[in-house]
RNA sequence: GCCGGUUUAGCUCAGUGGUAGAGCAGCGGUUUUGUAAACCGCUGGUCAUCGGUUCGAAUCCGAUAACCGGCUCCA
């Protein structure tokens, strides 16, 4: 029996799933040796997948893209052709699928891709003019129906996205019905990249990163600090309120505690080499120890040495593990801003989102397994609240399970089954929408995510909550029960940020750098219309100072004109303008960032208008 | 790490083999100014780094680094 196994597609993404066939169609006519993998729709547009020596780069897009136009005004149908499986494996061997005529070789990733598809399915393969390729569809009726097009760029991938596997070139492009709504599209990407966290932290002077300090460290400026400090602040509060105790621990510690956690050398891949003493290295120098072997001894752990550490989990556990505990004094909750270091790949660091030094609002809770649900809830309501604290309310919500087919898990099934159940629940409980994912649970217990995107459509992983059956075995912690009998403790890892600097990266953007006043690095700023108003505008400039509120007063000699466009340019919240009529009256005439010219205003309304904002932390 | 692109003053960017440019910022002066840029002048560069081709290189070639877009990875 076989049936049709057409996904379901919006029209958009069938009218660019047609475009990435217009695209493939002429490709092969410009290089007829090409051999194609896959083309799908993905978000903003669609790709190809091309294995060809000809290097494409931006300059073969113009003559891609009138071999494309050629193709969309001949107005070819796209055909859907049924065949058997032995049909497609001759054609395939032919080297006609993915071609406009037979070839020499054969083609390989379509026969590849055929072999993936279950006997029960329909094979489907669809033309337009003498191009054919394998293709469950569906399509739009005509080439003619791709009304606007463009390639933006073009990157490699792997086949299949294994690294193992052939690297191919990925041909983008992007789709439309006609050009205005592509025109619009590409507006507002312009518009989306001046929101980028990384032309704004420069532009605002909210962090630096420097060659000669390394990749992926991030150094915070004094503006950019202000806004970390805050909302440091502010979770800090929130963490008193809900029990949690705050800790400190330091940057590094012994590669033997890595080894008891379990993360070396599972993950020495993503970690900073251990720091060995000196001594150590001279004695190895003696022993006649190579370069190479002493990597290979680094490798295998044979040599002692301190980690940089890439996660809180341990020394909080030996913070917890110091001093006995009963069931009494569960949960025990462990909070601190802990920054860990992480080898992250070269290629896959940026600004602020992916770096190799940040630090998590971290903290671990030691619970009793009945405990569990209640926690995991506690924990996420604190990252709803934090969330919607800020306005940011277009986030996903992600419950990690564990991949039924890989063996990376470390732990019991059974615990894993309650763990994910609680996630579950948990998750339900919060009233917003969830996925389930399977394959995205650490690999000592599941959790659940909150993913948001970036000015350009990548996603990250912020806020987290993790179960954790694992690590409480491996360190051997207990507490006494109401039976008088040892029991092990469940442990929760929890960060509502995330991290710190992917936090702030992502909220520069959804706040496009106008930050509310409670985060701004710069609140309130005075500017006298001329010299005669600098002593007044001082003595309330002060006033601010006095208060905790962030002030900057403008004596510059400039017009107010430029002032204003300087504070707006900077994005400072309140400008307080202060001429002759203001000093006479007690006034301030308040613009602010949001409406403008709002008036005069009595200062003292003002003050108390601007404190209450602040120390509400209103949006 | 892999593929492609990029790198010129603090910032944004011109400059395709013949003596390094503009605007903004900065500094000095003049202007005392009412809701997004007053005027004049001055300073500022080993053209990412290193090597090569050439009579001559910002410009052509190679290596390295960083950045950008993807891929892979992501405790």
């Amino acid at each position: 029996m076989s049936h049709d196994a057409t996904p379901k597609m919006t029209d958009l993404e069938r009218l660019r799933h047609s475009a990435a066939h217009i695209l493939a169609t002429a490709i092969t006519k410009l290089w007829p040796e090409a051999q194609l993998a896959a083309g799908p729709p993905v978000e903003n547009g669609f790709y190809y997948d091309i294995d060809l020596k000809h290097r494409i780069t931006p300059d073969d897009f113009a003559k891609i893209e009138s071999e494309m136009k050629a193709v969309t005004k001949a107005n070819q149908t796209f055909e859907r052709i049924v065949v058997t499986r032995q049909e497609a494996v001759k054609m395939g061997q032919a080297g006609r699928l993915g071609a406009q005529q037979d070839r020499p070789e054969p083609s390989r990733y379509k026969l590849d891709i055929l072999e993936g598809i279950p006997d029960d399915e329909q094979i489907t393969l669809y033309k337009n003019g003498e191009f054919i390729d394998l293709c469950v569809g569906p399509h739009v009726m005509r080439t003619g129906n791709v009304g606007a097009f463009k390639i933006t760029h073009v990157s490699s991938s792997y086949y299949k996205g294994d690294e193992k596997n052939p690297q191919l070139q990925r041909i983008y492009g992007t789709a439309f019905k006609n050009k205005t709504e592509m025109e619009a599209h590409f507006t507002l990407l312009e518009e989306a990249k001046k929101r980028d966290h990384r032309k704004l932290g420069k532009e605002l002077q909210l962090f630096h990163i420097d060659d000669e300090v390394g990749q992926g460290l991030i150094l915070w400026t004094p503006k950019g600090a202000i806004i970390r400090q805050e909302l440091q602040n502010f979770i800090s509060e929130e963490l008193r309120k809900q029990g949690y105790s705050q800790v400190f621990t330091p940057h590094i510690g012994k590669l033997g505690l890595y080894r008891t956690s379990g993360h070396f050398p599972y993950y020495k891949e993503s970690q900073y080499p251990p720091i060995v003493e000196r001594e150590t290295l001279d004695l190895l120098a003696k022993e006649g120890c190579t370069c190479s072997e002493l990597t290979n001894r680094l490798d295998a752990g044979e040599i002692n040495g301190y980690m940089l550490k890439p996660m809180n989990c341990p020394h909080h556990i030996k913070i917890f593990a110091s001093q006995p505990h009963s069931y009494r004094d569960l949960p025990v909750r462990l909070a601190e801003f802990g920054t860990v270091y992480r080898w992250e790949q070269s290629g896959e660091l940026g600004g602020m989102t992916r770096v190799r030094g940040f630090t998590q609002d971290d903290a671990h809770l030691f619970v009793t397994e009945d405990q569990v649900p209640a926690e995991v809830k506690g924990c996420l309501s604190l990252v709803k609240l934090i969330f919607s604290k800020l306005n940011m309310t277009d986030y996903r919500v992600r419950v990690g399970l564990r991949d039924p087919d890989s063996n990376k898990y470390t732990g019991d099934p059974a615990n894993w089954d309650k763990a994910e159940q609680a996630c579950r629940e948990a998750a339900a409980s919060l009233g917003v929408p969830f996925s389930e994912e399977a394959g995205e649970a650490a690999f000592y217990g599941p959790k659940i995510d909150f993913v948001v995107k970036d000015v350009i459509g990548r996603e990250w992983q912020l806020g987290t909550v993790q179960v954790d059956y694992n690590l409480p075995i491996r360190f051997d912690l207990n507490y006494v029960g109401s039976d008088g009998k040892q029991h092990r403790p469940v442990m929760i890892h929890r960060a509502p940020f995330g991290s710190m600097e992917r936090f702030i990266g992502c909220l520069i953007e959804h706040f496009a750098g106008a930050f509310p006043t409670w985060l701004s690095p710069e609140q309130v700023r005075f500017l006298p219309v001329t010299e005669a108003q600098n002593e007044y505008a001082r003595k309330l400039h002060e006033q601010c100072l006095a208060h905790n509120i962030r002030s900057v007063l403008d004596d510059s000699r400039e017009k107010l004109g430029a002032k204003i466009r300087l504070a707006q340019l900077e994005k400072v919240p309140y400008m307080l303008i202060i001429g002759e009529k203001e000093l006479n009256s007690d006034h301030v005439s308040v613009r602010s960032r949001k409406l403008n010219d709002e008036g005069p205003k009595p200062w003292a309304e003002f003050f108390t208008r601007l404190q209450g904002e602040i120390s509400n932390r209103l949006a």
